[in-house]
DNA sequence: CTCTTTTGGTAGCTATGGCTACCGATTATT
DNA sequence: AATAATCGGTAGCCATAGCTACCAAAAGAG
């Protein structure tokens, strides 16, 4: 339990919260923790839910996936990642997606009502727990928001010119390591993969940017910037 | 005050909270009141946040727009709708989206602050107020996943045939009028009207589906579903 | 009721990008 | 170090859907 609390105390969810709080609150709060093997899933979209879950060790990837079978990544799981957290204050509350393991995985489970209504000992830090979940939820809302923006974009080299840029900013280097191998690229930006490199490669040729494998670095831009969209 | 406490109160945000305590909150929450004419903006993406917004008459369109000016509508508001939730709750807060009259409006600005906070009377509504705050915009999270959905289709054909049949499903009614002009509803599903229009008459052809403007029956519900993606 | 504006349907051309298939390279497994 | 599995690049074909342009119908304004 300890070990939990250790743990769970550097997780947005229980930030601003103090160390000896956080212990009483571990009992009163109900959790359960869960293993599971690599390539397995946790939960699967359309169930009910179960309470919102923490990505204790391992990796997942929360996959929205059509009839078809063509799937979508909506985000990678690191430990410490939270799922679950959208429907779960919603009634009648299922799961909005599918989380699969990537790499073998412990999970704990909370259950939702707990967070929010205070407990009969009206523990103060109800409220401190509230505003982290409102401020956890705000961020997903808006990450979604960016989903929504890259999807919109009709074609392929705006999307990446836009992603391209996005991880420009982020290293503050023009040139920089992929945090997705292609295959996930692709389908993060919804398109399949051999186009993507079809256009990567016409884009090398355009001399706007350079790339090897996982490494990119923009040439140009001010160019690549014009072409989003 | 009074008018707009008769208002507010039918409201999602203010809803378990009862008449009097509403009256008292209005002084305490250091709310604004603007009017704007039609086809104007209201905020736009990228600018400050000023506030929580909510539309107290009239009808406005939160869109998003990349440079390229190619547009897409995220949802409608009417009165009671509200706009800037997700980033309020933020440090350094932006407009995400930009928010468009489509007919002349007033809108009420609210500081999130001042929701969250409890003010020096420690007020027992701020509880309240929060958990509907989460509850709204969990819901916004998941409308946007929704939208993720949609979006993340790569036929046209399965666009149409999910759209309709969340329609159907709304309506209990193989007969439904579609709540968007043509234009809108190829904004919202991300396509161009006239290949949209094309794809509909095929449908109506291969006898999926009849319509004639914005009076749509659905005619194979089965196969339609087969055809989402 | 007429005139204007908005809305919806259609046609034809063309670019974009999806898909399959295949191969070489890289990485993991033992 | 050898083998297997995953990953990335490329080619060619072709369906999908974007775009412009135009016309007809409906809705609004005077």
């Amino acid at each position: 339990m300890h070990f939990i609390a250790d743990f769970l105390i550097k997780t947005p969810l229980f930030s601003n919260i103090g160390q000896t709080d956080l212990t009483n609150m571990l009992g009163c709060l109900d959790i359960k923790v869960k293993e599971y093997p690599k390539s397995h899933y946790i939960v699967s979209a359309g169930e009910p839910l179960s309470g919102i879950g923490i990505l204790l060790s391992g990796e997942a990837a929360v996959i929205k996936e059509n009839a078809a079978g063509s799937r979508i990544i909506m985000t990678i799981l690191q430990p410490g990642g939270l799922f679950g957290e959208m429907p779960a204050f919603l009634p009648e509350a299922h799961w909005p997606a599918s989380v699969y393991t990537q790499k073998s995985s412990s999970v704990l489970f909370l259950p939702p009502e707990k967070i929010v209504s205070g407990c009969q000992k009206l523990c103060p830090w109800h409220q401190t727990l509230t505003l982290n979940m409102l401020k956890i939820i705000s961020e997903k809302a808006l990450q979604l928001n960016k989903k929504v923006e890259y999807l919109s974009m009709k074609s392929m080299r705006g999307k990446l010119c836009a992603f391209f840029l996005e991880q420009y900013q982020k290293n503050a280097n023009t040139t920089f390591t992929l945090p997705l191998k292609r295959n996930e690229l692709a389908d993060f930006l919804n398109v399949s993969r051999p186009s993507m490199s079809r256009e990567m490669a016409r884009m090398k040729e355009e001399g706007l940017i350079d790339f090897y494998l996982s490494s990119v670095r923009l040439l140009n831009i001010e160019k690549l910037r014009t072409m989003i969209d």
